[in-house]
RNA sequence: GCCGAGAUAGCUCAGCUGGUAGAGCACGCGACUGAAAAUUGCGGUGUCCCCAGUUCGAUCCUGGGUCUCGGCA
């Protein structure tokens, strides 16, 4: 058996929130035999549906889709965890003949797939992070940067002084394992064969889709899925409810916005958030194959996703 | 109609009795290896309402206009 044989085939769909990837790629999973293994940070949380425009019942029950609702919104979910759960639902996809598309908007999560990363094993410390927290706050930011600096100078290059997350992740890496956190983290050769299809539409378009999604969330209940949240007594500082729409509508009922104050700062924290997830796929990155969303018929991307499977 | 206040970036506004401008937000670009819809770095934005005058020089001073917002009729 040949190296490439013995790859798995990964087709992967990307593009920013509200572009329409759930629709196109479970048309295309459809026509293609395939499975979806969703790549969201916030999908994996259950009862948080409207806010996340999850893939709605009808829509899940055409295709197969994974790694949607496998958490309850009180724990937190990561990279790693990702990783790891979307390998394994891979690999399971593969062996039963199917093929897998890795489908979503978190480009980090995605990257650790496709690109192989090994992220230092540290699992998260809680309390060691809150207590560096507290000491950015009461000795300075600059304090800890100091200490990254002294310990391991190359991750001190690589990060922000003023970004205290990533400051605080690289201490408690180091903390934990004695080691650089540096020296940890890894890139191998990717373990897939890849095909990696970009989705956009003209920035204008997107914004005004992202507008008009805002409203419908509303209309379909978005306060009232919150409030249930907060009924079931859910912390505010979880992942879960720094979402897009989840924190604004908490905002709401505890009356300190309007509801025309949450959705403004939810068109513009999503405007921000379509930004800033084209950072992680370029649309001159010579690896993606790009289509804009409307002008171009599902054929031809199922063309192209055949030829790439030998179908 | 009268009396006040104002007109500066896409928006809200700042601008030391004159040397052609600035902050937040928005917007654009970047970083990201167990919180990532998180966190964070960088960057443009302009007939300073119009016309005249004073001045070597007006966003700023003077006169006139236009418009906006208050108050009184």
């Amino acid at each position: 058996m040949s190296k490439v044989e013995s790859q798995t085939s990964l087709v992967i769909v990307v593009g920013p929130t509200a572009v329409g990837k759930t629709e196109i790629s479970i048309q295309l999973a459809e026509r293609l035999d395939g499975e979806i293994v969703s790549a969201d940070s916030r999908l994996f949380y259950r009862g948080m549906d409207i806010g996340t425009a999850k893939p709605t019942p009808e829509q899940r029950s055409r295709i197969h889709h994974h790694l949607i609702d496998v958490a309850d919104p009180r724990e937190t979910w990561s990279l790693s965890l990702f990783q790891r759960a979307a390998s394994e639902a891979i690999a399971d996809i593969h062996a039963r003949g199917r093929t897998p598309f890795l489908v979503g908007g978190t480009g980090q999560y995605i990257h650790a797939v496709t690109r192989g990363w090994t992220p230092p094993a540290a699992a998260p410390d809680m309390s060691l992070r809150a207590d560096l927290e507290s000491r950015a706050k009461y000795e300075g930011y600059q304090r800890l940067y100091e200490e990254l600096q002294q310990f391991d100078p190359a991750s001190a290059k690589r990060i922000d002084p003023r970004n205290v997350r990533r400051t605080i992740r690289a201490l408690e890496v180091i903390r934990l394992t004695g080691r650089k956190f540096s020296d940890q983290r890894g890139q191998a050769e990717g373990p897939y064969r890849l095909l990696t299809i970009g989705l956009t539409r003209p920035r204008p378009e997107l914004y005004a889709r992202v507008d008009a999604r805002i409203e419908s969330m509303f209309a379909a209940g978005l306060r009232e899925e919150v409030q249930g949240l907060l009924n079931s007594g859910i912390s505010l500082d979880l992942p879960a409810m720094t979402s897009i729409g989840y924190r604004e509508c908490v905002g709401v009922l505890q009356g300190r916005l309007t509801v025309e104050e949450a959705k403004m700062q939810m068109r513009r924290a999503t405007r921000v958030f379509v930004r800033r997830q084209a950072n992680w796929f370029k649309l001159d990155d010579p690896s993606i194959h790009w289509f804009e969303v409307g002008r171009v018929q599902i054929e031809e991307i199922e063309s192209l996703i055949r030829s790439f499977l030998n179908l």
